[in-house]
Order: structure tokens, then sequence, then C-alpha cells
DNA sequence: GTGCAACTTTGCATTCGACGCAATATCGGC
DNA sequence: GCCGATATTGCGTCGAATGCAAAGTTGCAC
């Protein structure tokens, strides 16, 4: 990890985006703070040239040349191009949640905790939530971007398991791998209806609907 | 490059294959049942070399050379490389069991009829259990592979999804959305199982199991 | 501010997946 | 046996992705 530094010491820049990012993230050296800030370029530049172009005319070369960086560059920061378009950024869960829920809290009931655990996991997308819907828009129609959104989830599935995993102890009641793949898709349906109902809505109203319906469901309420 | 004349000495076992596709599928003209044949031996030639070489070692044009066909062949039968690894071939819902989950049957719970004509799906399962015990096994610790499973599923969500909107009409209880997400978490759930327990246990088994976890997880039970 | 060490970017070459197209071979029906 | 329909194949091409080593930046100590 990085320890925050001094505040932002503003430098001069000609790049608008760069100045940008450099001021939202002023904490570390100059050099991390230019890697976040060439990220985020090349996040916007293949969002915006993508949403003009449709996803296939658009070229990892012609992202760069917007850019400004050369195409081997790209690929230092992004594993795929799809990685860059949907703005796949380190999305950490909060330690502090994550310690309460391995620790029976705050309900103490499974599900209620989760679904708690969840909440705060969405509302700290570290991106901006605006850009988060607009992932979650390009995922809706675009088949093979679902494939690489559920990879990227999977890598969170995996996080939320080992939670579960602790909380339950050895003798789990529930497999935690059930309980991982519920809870992706808890988010994944929240994130979904947030989106069509605009970003100024509650993602934990959403989120609480979500969870209310398969509640229904798994009651034998549903005919 | 490549001098492909005659097939070679490694056209042997794709023959042994292609002998036993066509007994097995004896309906249609010669044709369609070479077709079959073909497919079936892509995948049985992709899948051997996977499993001695890794996935990243094996290129399309080897895969092809031991099946005895031209690369550009290959991909008039699937549109990746990994799909013919996963041994992707189309798996239809059975209409009788789709027409009587949307007339509201057979118990009339939403639920447990979900399960029903999921559990006729699963045995029904085209290409033969050792396969897809297979395909699930490669998924589990390939996480690229992960990511066309789920696009793969994807097309069955969309099919699941209509058969919900049309057992509960204009007015749904529930968001069909939600219910064929839940449809497809519950497929994969106990695919894993049945995988990592054995071929011979009983799918339904396994199925029914996972139900009653989240069952008991919607409804409070756990801790 | 000079200089050195660590880190990044970049150009270049290469591999391989995937597709379009046109020529050739095969099948099915008559 | 012939002809239309369908499948396979070879060839050319595009572009994603990676390794490698040279050139450029930044951080830091003095």
């Amino acid at each position: 990890m990085i320890a925050p530094g001094r505040p932002d010491a503003t430098t001069s820049s000609s790049l608008e985006a760069l100045a940008l990012a450099l001021e939202t993230s002023g904490d570390v050296g100059l050099r991390e703070r230019k890697k976040r800030a060439r990220r985020e370029s090349l996040i916007d530049a293949t969002q915006r040239l993508v949403e003009r172009d449709g996803i296939d005319s658009v070229t990892v070369e012609a992202i760069c040349e917007a850019a400004g960086v050369s195409t081997r560059t790209f690929f230092n920061y992004f594993e795929s191009k799809d990685d860059a378009l949907l703005g796949h950024v380190p999305w950490p869960v909060s330690p502090v949640a994550a310690a309460r829920f391995v620790e029976g809290g705050p309900s103490g009931d499974l599900l209620v905790d989760l679904e708690e655990l969840l909440a705060t996991v969405i509302e700290q997308q570290p991106a901006g939530h605006e850009r988060f819907r607009r992932a979650i828009a390009l995922v809706a129609h675009e088949p093979r971007l679902l494939a690489r959104h559920m990879a990227w989830f999977e890598s969170h599935r995996s996080e939320i398991h080992q939670l579960v995993e602790q909380r339950l102890g050895p003798a789990p009641s529930v497999d935690p791998e059930t309980v991982a793949s519920i809870a992706m898709l808890l988010v994944h349906a929240t994130a979904q209806r947030w989106e069509s109902t605009g970003a100024d809505s509650d993602p934990r109203a959403h989120l609480a609907a979500v969870v209310a319906e398969v509640r229904a469901l798994f009651a034998g309420d549903l005919r």
C-alpha cells in the first residue's frame, strides 16, 4: 500500500485530463499520479470512441492515438481492450465492513449482514458512479462484454467467498461458494436496476428490492 | 507453412469418433451425420490436446492437424477455440417441459416448478454427461474459460427468461430477469457439485440440496 | 544540480486467433 | 451421370496481445 502524503502540489500541465486526474488523487508522488492519470485517460478515450463508432470498429491503435500513448503502453495498463472499455479498476471491499461481517455483525443474520456488506461495497465504487453505470449499460447489450464483466466479478466472488468461509467457521451450514455466487447475483441485479432507473436513485433501495423478490421466490409465495 | 496432403496416422482416432457419431445419430442424411461427427471429433481433439499440453500451448492449427481438417473449417464449426474446448453444443429446453412450466405446472409453485424444469434440462444434456463434467472441471481452474462459459449460459438465461415471462403474464410478481439469473446460478452450482462428487451421483439430488441451502439463507435461518 | 538507481514508455518483431473471399470438392436428388 | 446446393479449403488480411531491449523519466542522495 501507499502512505498518504502531502497535500496537492499543483504542477501546471497543459493536458486537461491529466490535470483533472492529478487533483482528484493528490496523495502520492508525481510518478504514481501520472500513472493514474494515464489509466483514466485511456478508459475515457476507449469509452468515448466505442460509444461513437461501436466496439469492433475501434482498434487499440486508435485508442492510443487519441490518448497520446503507444499501443505497447496500453497493454502495460490493461490486460485487454475490453478491460479498458469497462473501466475495470481495483475495487476493494472495505476492511472495516469486511471485519464486521466476519465477526457475525451487524445483525447476526447471514443474509441481512451480507446485504449490508454489499451495500457498502456498491457505495464505495472507486471509479465514480457515472462510469460504473456506463459499464453496466455497455454490458447490457454487448454479450461479449458480459463475459469479461463476469470474469471481473469472479475475482470479487472469491473475496466474498473467503469472508463467508471465515464467518461460518469449520462446519459451515451452507456452502460458501453458493453464498458468494448469490452475492454476485445480487450485486449484478442491483446494478442493472440502478442503471435502468437513473443514477440519482438509491442503490440500497434497489438492493433491498432484489433481496425481497428472491426471498419471496424461495419462500414459495409465488405462483 | 503446412502442406496438408492426405490425412496421416493421427486421423485414425478421429475416424473412430466419426464412426461412433455416425451410428449414434442415425436419422438424417450422410451430410448431416458427417457434420456432427466432425464437430465431435474437433471437440475431442481439443480437449485431449489441452489436457495434455495446457490451454495456451495448443494452437488451432495443432487441433486441426489432429482432427484432419483445415483451420478454416474449424471456424466454420466454432466461433472460438474456447468454444470447442468447452464443447459448446446447442442445448435445447425440452418443449414439453417448457410448456408445462409456462402453464403453471406441475406443482403451481414457481420455485418448485423451476426446479423441475431445470432438472429435466440437466438430465437431457445432449453431449453426454462425461463431456459436460470435463467442461465444468476445465472452467473451475481456468478463469478465462469461465467468461466464455457464462456467455454460453447467457443464451439459456434468455430462454428461461422468456418462459418465466410467459408464465407470470403482464403483471409479474417478480422480475423475470432475476428469476432467470437465479436459474442459471442453480444450474451452475449443481454442476459444480456434481463434478466434484463423481458422475454417477444423481444430479437431481444436488439440485435439491442447492435449492434447500438458498432457501435457508433467505429464510433467515443462518447466522 | 549532478549522478545514479529504479521504473516507464516505446518501437520492433512475432505469434496466433479470427474472418472474408473465391476456388474446389462433396452430397443429394433426379 | 448430371446439376444445384452445401461444405471444405487455401490464401490473404486484420488486429489483439506479448517479449525484449533501447531510450526516456522520476526519485533520491549527496
